[in-house]
DNA sequence: GACAAACTTATTCAGCTGACCAATTATCCC
DNA sequence: GGGATAATTGGTCAGCTGAATAAGTTTGTC
């Protein structure tokens, strides 16, 4: 094994292959578990989705487990990255704008990678090591975050003034199940919710939905196919007539 | 193999404890089904959890397709049923109260019967014959419905006026997450979301969301309210608290 | 008691499971 | 270039799981 034995001779940095295939495999995983959940997927099954030799799986990480650990990792990391880098100067804005803000993004979000909540269902069925890890690490914190924001725009009087915790899961369900079962929903109505116009669309959807009609300057909606110039400030989406 | 005579004889009526024993298999099959998906799910664990014996659900059932097939047709049953039983009247109510009815009677049978929604995820993921099967049967009927109801109550001004698809499933997003990943929740937060004030709580919380805040009469809504002077005619909806 | 429905037991056997390892190749550093 | 090490390969392992069925036993009904 690679020991720091004598001088302070570095360890050797991993060569970018291996980078690659590590990403890889965490990326086929990921998938993998979302499908299947732990048990259905298999360790085989992952190398060949990655491209890869089975062996490789055991080298890089230690078993079936350490891998899982990495893909939610990933993909929570994913997340944590996309808000990080769409949500900006959290500190300036006020609650309202904010979760505005972020509700858009997590549609975005849910769209782009349906694998974190076909994730988090496989898991959040039952309680055990893997899920108590999970809620640990990165739920929480999470939860936080969102009942935080929530309580803030209940107490601006943006969103209804129910129990947080019930606002944030009818909020991750609402996002997050028309991509989940976006096949069905294709067969069921031949519409492709993944479409760009489709996300919007849904953003749009929840954001009636939670925030009330999205207006500031009491413009009527819904009567006649009336051009709707003024958009709130803090709101970034682009007006859209229909 | 034990065929059933076609002679003119008449056919034996099913003994009682054959309805019972296939009635226990087809409940456990919901179950497995819905936690692990077609795939994963075995008939060795779903005759273990039915307590028979496994060479049965292949006496009962030709094999494991028409099991989840009968799993599948028992678990809408019991929903057509759920509302039958307590959505009364549905031709005379008018189109606000019978979603205002619905939705809080789709927050009780999700919460009771969590199966429906994991098993419905399991298969959105992925198009197949199970899910055109799945989608032609059970889905496209109850879509109609849905969308039917919830056009009629956005003409009534009772929710906002985004396309009914959208609506359609971030209702059923918002309704089920909480209870399909009941556990997770109660890991989470310490509370159990099965409980009937927290049930009662979270239809509270949809409500809110979709239909504006309770307004006290619990009387039908049925035009839109000209009473709010604040408000324009053509939203009925009674503004948030500031 | 005759006879079929309902159920049990005991197989079958192909294929898959995660883990592990010895041999091989690619890459780095001197 | 060459030695060392990281990265990758192919293969083995021992055991388990899969659905299906054949043959035998109990139970209910006529």
């Amino acid at each position: 094994m690679a020991m720091r034995s004598t001088t302070a001779a570095a360890e050797r940095a991993p060569q970018q292959r291996a980078v690659d295939t590590r990403a890889r495999i965490v990326q086929a995983a990921l998938a993998a578990f979302a499908d299947l959940g732990f048990d259905g997927a298999t360790t085989r099954d992952i190398a060949e989705r990655a491209g890869v030799n089975q062996g490789l799986i055991t080298y890089h990480f230690a078993g079936k487990l350490p891998l899982w650990q990495a893909a939610v990792d990933e993909i929570f990391a994913t997340l944590r990255a996309h808000f990080a880098a769409r949500v900006p100067a959290l500190a300036d804005a006020d609650a309202a704008t904010r979760l505005r803000l972020m509700v858009r993004q997590y549609v975005h979000f849910a769209a782009a990678h349906p694998e974190l909540h076909r994730l988090m269902m496989q898991e959040g069925k039952h309680d055990g090591p893997r899920m108590q890890w999970l809620v640990d690490r990165h739920v929480r914190p999470l939860y936080q975050l969102s009942t935080g924001l929530i309580a803030d725009a209940q107490r601006a009087g943006l969103v209804p003034d129910v129990p947080p915790l019930h606002l944030h899961y009818l909020l991750i369900g609402a996002v997050a199940h028309l991509f989940v079962v976006a096949p069905e929903c294709r067969r069921l109505t031949g519409r492709d919710p993944l479409r760009a116009a489709a996300i919007e669309a849904h953003a749009d959807a929840i954001s009636a939905v939670l925030f009330g009609p999205a207006v500031v300057p009491p413009a009527r909606r819904r009567v006649a196919p009336k051009k709707r110039k003024t958009q709130i400030a803090t709101d970034p989406r682009p007006p859209r007539r229909r």
